[in-house]
DNA sequence: AATGAATGAGTGTTCATTCAT
DNA sequence: GATGAATGAACACTCATTCAT
């Protein structure tokens, strides 16, 4: 509980008292970090990009690693905010009753966030499996919290039968990837294709959960 | 084409005239990659734990990106070998009448690969973003030649009446995002899990076909 | 003497005017000055420990070097003071018959001193050698000043018949190092060990005087 | 005796093994941190005044602190050798009948030594307060181990009737003080001087003599 | 008077790479 | 082929000092 918290907190003290310089510094960062990756970005070339003196940056924060820390914890915590409200399952009896309509509305909302946020959560999977303490949140918070929280979701379904009998942990994760997967390809690896966004949403939820087999 | 001579070429140049000492190297290097990432491996610290040299890399890499490509390049050859040989479809002609079949045969198999060659695969996906010439050969090699191919193939089990009306690159970006997610969470998220190999690609080559709605 | 002028007023000075920050920051920076070093201790250390911010310090010495001379700088005149005032030979005669008891008197005397004084006076021993102006300000008033008047005071006692017939520098300086000797060992080596004072002091005065001594 | 003989072989190991350069390195290593200390001296002004790559510093010596301590700790060692033979009791016997005769040859043999690594012991008292290790070394080697068999050859010579009846630690720092005080005021107070240095030991050895002697 | 954000030169150290042996 | 000493540019980070508030 305290480490959400903590991981809240994060994300709203930075929001606001960021002065101008640690603005620049910040996006200078995101963008370096994304485009060549943690390990290969210097700060004095963040400095230089961001038009600031290098030891700014360390005025604001102790160390490089802190820098990557405060663009990628909070973006880990606001992606997965949706999740670990108190009272989900009342969200989704009162507003989905199906299934396909709960996925359809948080692809939306999610699909919303990434793009807006697209850059720092490109940073955060690239760099998660170089960093422990990114490991650690990422297990603690996604493969833990969420994850559990998504199979007693899953469960819910399945006792209103709109779910077939295979291991809600099977469920979870073949809903997820294949979530991922459209956000990933559409974001990441095609992002200035032409897209028809929802066209896609659609379909990737149709196939979910009807599958692509014919009768 | 010659790209594609050349990546293949270097996939049994290697394999062969191989040297003690540089496949000491070549072991130590992508233990390390994998591990801390490229950028943050220094050629000194290989150098250690393969006991050689720090020189003696250099006289069979020119570079250190050179000792990367060595390593990477010809995994994502032989990833992919499968899908490049000239008459795919006769063989699935031949030998699998369903697409269901197909998809099944096509996971044991690559699972096998990567089974083998899991931390070379982890540094090949690790490393895609960060060096240019490894996303050419990703675009090149896999987002074209691959998916062309696979939409050919989904076509070819359309026509048969096995796959529903939707465009195939979506089902093929499903297919593929269905086995990869499963592949990636098997072999990299949670790879000490105990796992029933068998009946995880069975429930998710169903889901994949059949779905998770009922009725 | 302008010099000696200058050295005593800013002993005065300092002594008067201290604003409470500034005394935290003196305090503060002869604690770390004698730890660690001048070299090798930062003005944001001195500022964190004193309580202030770093700005304050240079508000109040224009360099981090005027801090350090105005700790130093008045340790060395008050260290010396009894030394230089103008009639030294006339206190002599009237108060202390025998070398004897002269230097017993200024053993103590100096000792007290340094009780309360002794991380400033680690401090200007330690950085002497690193400093030319400190180097010079020694070498004016202690190497000279006070070793001449010291010889002086010498063969003052010579006169007397108390001393025998060494060069006067010799016995100074066997003198001087046997005091300071003491006091460097009581006061610096081995500050904590249970010393009997008084008894220490009549003893070196005793193998002092015994050692250049006339029958 | 680990702890010593650990000392004793870094003294010889050095002495040998030592490349051209980093003889240079150490060489313009002493000259500076005599100068202007240990923590003023950057390792590039060293790299550029012994005419190599700064990096080749590294390469020889882990870390400055390295480089200073290949400087300091051998020193420290072999200036204290001599007293730690051990049948020094058997010399002392077999060759000094007399204390006097002792100390005047002691103080010749380390007048000697400090003749030629001047430079060094300058870093050694200079730096010992500022590095615990030193200091360390310092107390168990000087303080602990070469004090107490200094205490126990006055005793020696106390029981022969030649040094008065005063507490021998008492003695021992009296003597040690007045040889030190002497060699230190020589070499580092007033190098340039001009001194007879036989009739300056000459003297010193009669007034300690004088001062705790018999009769 | 006091602050603390900002600076940019400088720090000790690591790096990939070269080359004489 | 193999070595490892040597390099100098680059690295993350610290420093004393300035100045607008």
């Amino acid at each position: 509980m305290s480490e959400e918290k903590n991981i809240f907190k994060q994300l709203f003290d930075e929001e606001e008292s960021l002065t101008e310089k640690q603005q620049k510094i910040v996006e200078a960062a995101i963008e370096m970090f994304a485009e060549k990756g943690y390990a290969s970005t210097s700060t004095s070339q963040i400095a230089k990009k961001a038009g600031v003196a290098e030891g700014t940056i360390f005025r604001h924060y102790k160390t490089k690693k802190d820098l990557l820390l405060s663009i990628v914890s909070p973006t880990m915590a606001k992606l997965i905010a949706p999740f670990v409200i108190r009272d989900l399952n009342k969200v989704l009896d009162a507003k989905y009753d199906r299934y396909e309509d709960f996925l359809k509305a948080m692809i939306l909302n999610r699909q919303e966030f990434l793009k807006e946020n697209m850059t720092a959560f490109k940073i955060l999977i690239q760099e998660i499996p170089f960093h422990p303490e990114l490991k650690e949140q990422f297990r603690e918070h996604i493969a833990e919290k969420v994850f559990e929280k998504f199979v007693r979701l899953v469960d819910h379904y399945k006792e209103k039968g709109q779910i077939i009998d295979l291991p809600s942990p099977a469920v979870v994760r073949f809903s997820a990837t294949s979530i991922f997967g459209l956000l990933i390809v559409r974001y990441l690896f095609l992002p200035e294709a032409d897209w028809n966004d929802e066209k896609e949403i659609e379909m990737t939820v149709q196939m979910i959960v009807n599958g692509i087999g014919k009768g």
